[in-house]
DNA sequence: TAGGCCATCTGGTCCT
DNA sequence: AGGACCAGATGGCCTA
């Protein structure tokens, strides 16, 4: 069996089992939100600090009127306080592992037939990872009978 | 206005 | 020591 005939019958499996997803996704209504595709990506600069490219001296000043409360549990810890610059890199690493993260997130819901994102409202991630996991099972079942 | 989703910050923990 | 990963907290945006 070639991969044009699986897509071909992993495409009618998905239509006749379109019924069952629509209560599935009438489940999800209320949690699809209107970030459109290009939101997740493009909502980056969203929060003042997102489109903030580096400038290290405003940039802590913000942080630190941000984060006092969370400073002081860490000193009544009796732990030393991370450096203000090992913090700062420390956040910018982390900002972009979580944006290569919303990144994959995003390429992988190209990836999912359009059923999932009907009335043109994109996936949110929970639901593109559950909606993957799904195909995913869909894809082995038709190979595994094929 | 409440609730969902998201990006970000942060401290803790594990690993190199 | 420093990087990677994780989970909790927080605030902004959007929709019903």
């Amino acid at each position: 069996m070639n991969l044009e005939v699986v897509t071909a019958q992993l495409l009618s499996e998905w239509k006749s089992h379109e019924s069952a997803f629509g209560e599935d996704r009438g489940e999800d209504r209320d949690s699809l939100q209107s970030t459109s595709p290009e939101s997740s990506l493009d909502s980056l600069c969203s929060s003042p600090e997102m489109c903030f490219s580096g400038g290290s001296g405003e940039l802590e000043d913000f942080s630190f009127g941000f984060t006092g409360r969370r400073a002081a549990s860490a000193q009544r810890l009796g732990k030393p306080k991370m450096s203000t610059k090992r913090r700062m890199k420390a956040s910018e690493r982390e900002k972009m592992r979580m944006r290569s993260l919303a990144e994959a997130l995003h390429h992988l819901r190209d990836y999912l037939p359009p059923d999932y994102s009907r009335r043109g409202q994109p996936l949110t991630k929970i639901q593109t990872l559950k909606y993957t996991i799904e195909y995913i099972n869909k894809l082995s079942d038709i190979l595994s009978r094929a």
